[in-house]
DNA sequence: AGCGATCATTAACCGAGGTTAAAACGATGG
DNA sequence: CCATCGTTTTAACCTCGGTTAATGATCGCT
C-alpha cells in the first residue's frame, strides 16, 4: 500500500484555527501528523516558563512526537497552529503495524525518517558550529518566506536567542 | 533476513588504531558502520580550522554519513578513532536494496533511524534549552564513563565551548 | 478618535564564555 | 633526574547576548 493512501484511508482530518494547540507538552500523543496546509510551531516550555522554538512545520511536512511515543519525557513539546491548518492524524502504532507487514509502507517510513534525521543533523550542526548571527543569515537565504510569517519572538526563540538579542543582531547585519 | 546477519554476511570488518581516520570531511563515504568495539569521534572542521565535536560513538553504536550519502555537503564530517576500534562497514546502497525486498531488514532500518532521530532530538533540545553548564551536568550524570575517556578539548568541543571555557565551568560546578 | 494590547526596538547593565598567552601539571624518554 | 611534549588550568581582556525596563509601532475594539 502507498503511504499517502494509508494516510487518506486510516487518517483523521483535523481543521484547526490559528492559536489552537494540536497537543501540549507532557501529554502522550502517539500520533504522526501530515500537514495538508497551514503553519505550526513546535516548542518547549521550561520549568521557569521560558519558551524555545523547536521547529516550524509547514505544508506537506510530517510531524510527530517521537520521544513521547517512546516515553522519553525529557523533550516532549507542544504543537500550536500559527495559521489556520489542516492536518491528517494517524497513530504511530498503526504505522508501525503496517510497516511490519507492508514493504512499501516500511520504505516510506524509512524515507520519512531519513529526511527527518538529515534535518535534525543540519540543525544540530547549526547550533554546534554557527553563531546566532550566522544561523539567521542562513535562514534568511534558505527560507525568507518563513521569516515574513512568524513573529520576532518566535524567530528569536528558534534561533536560540531572545527577541532583544535578535533585534540587536538584525541591526548589526544591516550596518554591514 | 536478520539485520545482524546482514552485517556479518555482507559487511567488511575493519581494524583501526587510535588516531586512524575512518573517513574525512568532504569525502563521499556512502557507508554505515557498526562499532564492534572501541571509541570514535565524529567532528566538523570549519573553514578557519576550528573543530567541533558532533558525537562520540561507542561499542554497539551505528554511525554513517547520512548527509554525504544524500550529497548534502553542508555538514559532512570526519570520523576518527580515539581507541583501537573494530568496525563493520556496509554500503548504504546495499542496506536500501535489502530494505526494498526484505521486511525484516526494513524494520531494522526503521528501528535504527528512530533511535537516531531520538538521539538527535535530545541533542537539539540540549543546545536549544540548556546552558553549557547544564549540558555538562547532564553528561556527567548519564555518561560519566565517557568523560573519563576523552580529553578536555574534545569534551569542550562536544559541549559547544572551548577548553578554556570548560575549565571555568568545571571550577564553577565544584565551588557549588 | 481614543484605548488597551501585542509586538518590535532601544538603552544600560551584567554575566557567560571567547581569545590570547602564560603557567602548572602531568606523562614520557634520554 | 632532568628535558620535553601534550594537556589542563589560570589570568586579563573583550564580545556577545541575557535581563530589565522604557519607548515606539501597529492593530483591533468600542
Amino acid at each position: 500500500m502507498d503511504f499517502n493512501t494509508l494516510f487518506k484511508n486510516e487518517g483523521v482530518t483535523l481543521n484547526k484555527e490559528k492559536g489552537d494547540h494540536v497537543f501540549m507538552q507532557g501529554e502522550v500523543d502517539g500520533s504522526i501528523y501530515y500537514i495538508q496546509s497551514g503553519l505550526l510551531k513546535a516548542y518547549y516550555t521550561s520549568e521557569d516558563g521560558k519558551e524555545s522554538v523547536k521547529s516550524f512545520i509547514a505544508t506537506n511536512d510530517i510531524i510527530g512526537s517521537l520521544s513521547t511515543a517512546l516515553s522519553e519525557k525529557n523533550c516532549s513539546f507542544s504543537l500550536i497552529c500559527l495559521e489556520p491548518t489542516t492536518l491528517i492524524k494517524i497513530p504511530i502504532s498503526r504505522l508501525i503495524e503496517h510497516s511490519k507487514k507492508d514493504l512499501e509502507i516500511a520504505n516510506s517510513m524509512i524515507d520519512v525518517l531519513l529526511n527527518l534525521s538529515i534535518k535534525k543533523e543540519i540543525r544540530e550542526y547549526e547550533f554546534l558550529c554557527l553563531s546566532a548571527e550566522e544561523r539567521l543569515n542562513k535562514l534568511m537565504q534558505l527560507q525568507p518566506q518563513l521569516i515574513e510569517k512568524v513573529t520576532q519572538n518566535d524567530l528569536a526563540r528558534y534561533l536560540g536567542v531572545t527577541p532583544v538579542g535578535l533585534s540587536r543582531i538584525k541591526k548589526r547585519i544591516l550596518k554591514g
